[in-house]
RNA sequence: GGCGACGUAGCCAAGUGGUAAGGCAGGGGUCUGCAAAACCCCCAUUCGUCGGUUCGAUUCCGACCGUCGCCUCCA
């Protein structure tokens, strides 16, 4: 099966063949680094991330490149404001833009070249068109001469005519055609700048990208992925000076992610509708905002909401349920022996798997439709989770089946969807709160005189790595630096709902729901299952 | 004005020349001490409007209406 793909350049789907077969060069145009990125600009870069991911699990051999714009006007403007140096103030945001891509699951490019880095290569690209007489030079610096290039406006699908009307007046006067860009500008006091043959300055916006591009990856490179605001002019402009200097087409297909939007609106700052990546990922989890971007196709407009980000969590809830319980069934009765498949559900649920891939595949290999690809997962979820149900006493090739269909899950999940990228709440905030939930259980006990409960709440957080120091109202606490917090969190829990089993068992029903309450208070869901009782954060 | 995108149930959304995936929400039921989760059943004769092509269109063509984007070095 072969991978179509929409190219922007032919405004058509085409068969996907990369240059050499089975290796993919990816270029994705990166951030301008001056403040925290928003979640628009997260749309495309998760896009992208999920498709190089895809690229990657389909067999091919990816090498993903994404710059970060650190020498820009608005850099220079903004560290001007802050009295910061400017290339100072474009590291700090790229270190943060860094962070905020982590937190979103994105996978780190095989290549982050900065524009500050890759001065020499721009300068060259600027002489080479100087001297194809595709560059002039003028007292503001070096422009590149649209009129050179017969092609100018394929990529957008635009006249000379039409670029010519929609420029703005004021442009300027010793450009010689409105559509000219420049290559190359020359500093003003107090800008950062670089020697060069046309004087101290810095190379415009649009030929980092092709001299990077260049350099990483030869003449063409097989994709060329942004946003769809990209296209005009920095995409445009980046073909016209790439493909005038080498001869050869810069990229083999245009990949154009679509907006995305704040309560129908364009996100903007002066909108009052900006919202940060930093933002988000604090208040939602990770995994969530990856299924939202992905539950549109990625060349269509999204509107980001608090409902649409609600529906994911509940999306993202879904397929981890469905992956724990496959996990627990097929756990819970020993490891699998080896043996022929020969129970017939069994056989079918494999079978299902397989095709679910298979349908998954295909739909994603119709230009990335992750969002009809995830209808397919849901699917499969639906059928895992009968499966379950329906064999309560799961033979050994039941369970082999679901560990099966489990590990499907799990590899979609986690090496496409990038949607278990482990746990991102914040575990000294869940600890502590979860310790109150102890503490206050120990309090009661103690009151109550129920020394035995008391003495075991200790014994086992002390076993967990929390000493508890009993104060005269309430008990401080304090862990023990070995231990991972995340591991303290599961023993209180694994505590409690024991405490809560043996109520139960007892039929103290109050006192099994005033456990089962603090959990959940603690933000701790607990799920009763067939195999026991599960738990799960409740804060993502 | 030029270029372009989109309009599918209460909401989000996939999709196809042959009569509508999936998710969320909602209703009923099973299970459960109760709940949650899971499972079962129900929830668009209809895909912005009007025409055209066709045996047949939501899917192709045209017009119109509506929403939005680019044309301003915003990914």
């Amino acid at each position: 099966m072969a991978i179509r793909v929409h190219n922007t350049l032919t405004r058509r789907m085409e068969e996907f063949v990369p240059l050499t077969p089975g290796k993919v060069n990816m270029y994705c145009c990166g951030p301008t680094v001056y403040d925290y990125q928003g979640i628009h600009n997260a749309r495309t870069f998760v896009t992208f991330d999920v498709i190089r991911r895809y690229l990657t699990h389909r067999g091919f051999d990816v090498t993903f490149a994404q710059n970060v714009t650190d020498i820009d006007d608005k850099i220079i403007e903004r560290a001007k404001e802050n009295d910061a140096d400017a290339l100072e103030w474009a590291a700090t945001y790229a270190d943060e833009y860094a962070a905020d891509m982590a937190a979103l699951g994105v996978l780190p490019p095989d290549i982050a070249p900065r524009a500050s880095e890759t001065v020499p290569e721009m300068q060259s690209l600027i002489t080479q068109l100087m001297d194809g007489d595709a560059a002039y030079e003028t007292s503001s610096g070096v422009y590149y001469s649209v009129d050179s290039f017969d092609e100018y406006g394929k990529l957008s699908n635009r006249s000379a005519d039409d670029v010519r009307a929609g420029a703005r007046i004021g442009v300027d006067e010793e450009k010689r055609d409105p559509r000219d860009f420049a290559l190359w500008k020359r500093a003003k006091i107090g800008e950062p700048w670089w020697e060069s043959p046309w004087g101290r300055g810095r190379p415009g916006w649009h030929i980092e990208c092709s001299a990077m591009v260049m350099k990483y990856f030869g003449a063409t490179v097989d994709i060329h992925a942004g946003g769809a605001d990209l296209v005009f002019p920095h995409h445009e402009n980046e073909i016209a000076q790439s493909e005038k200097a080498t001869s050869a087409p810069f990229a083999r297909y245009w990949l154009h992610g679509a907006l995305l939007r704040v309560g129908g609106e364009k996100m903007g700052k002066s909108l009052g509708n900006f919202i940060t990546v930093r933002d988000a990922t604090a208040q939602y989890p990770t995994e969530a905002i990856r299924l939202f971007y992905l539950s549109t196709h990625y060349r269509k407009p999204l509107d980001y909401t608090p409902e649409a980000i609600a529906e994911n969590i509940a999306s993202a809830r879904r397929l981890n349920r469905c992956l724990a319980a496959l996990r627990a069934a097929a756990d819970a009765h020993g490891p699998a022996a080896d043996e022929v498949l020969g129970d017939g559900a069994a056989i079918e649920l494999v079978a299902t798997t397989r095709a679910a891939a298979e349908r998954f595949a295909a739909m994603v290999d119709e230009d990335f439709n992750f969002a009809g690809g995830l209808g397919v997962l849901f699917e499969f979820a639906h059928a895992a989770n009968r499966f379950v149900d329906e064999n309560a006493e799961p033979t050994e090739d039941a369970r082999r089946a679901m560990a099966t269909a489990a590990a499907f899950l799990e590899d979609v999940m986690g090496n496409v969807l990038g949607i278990r990228g482990g746990e991102r709440g914040d575990d000294s905030a869940r600890l502590s709160r979860l310790v109150r939930v102890a503490v206050n259980l120990r309090h009661d006990a103690r009151e109550t005189k129920d020394w035995g409960t008391a003495d075991r709440v200790r014994d086992a957080l002390g076993a967990s790595g929390i000493a508890l120091q009993d104060g005269r109202d309430a008990s401080g606490w304090e862990l023990d630096p070995a231990v991972d917090e995340a591991v303290a969190c599961s023993a209180i829990v694994e505590l409690v709902a024991a405490l809560r089993i043996e109520a139960r068992e007892r039929t103290e029903w109050d006192t099994a729901d005033a456990l089962r309450d603090a959990l959940a208070e603690a933000g701790v869901q607990l799920l009763d299952t067939r195999d026991g009782t599960q738990w799960e954060w409740s804060d993502g």
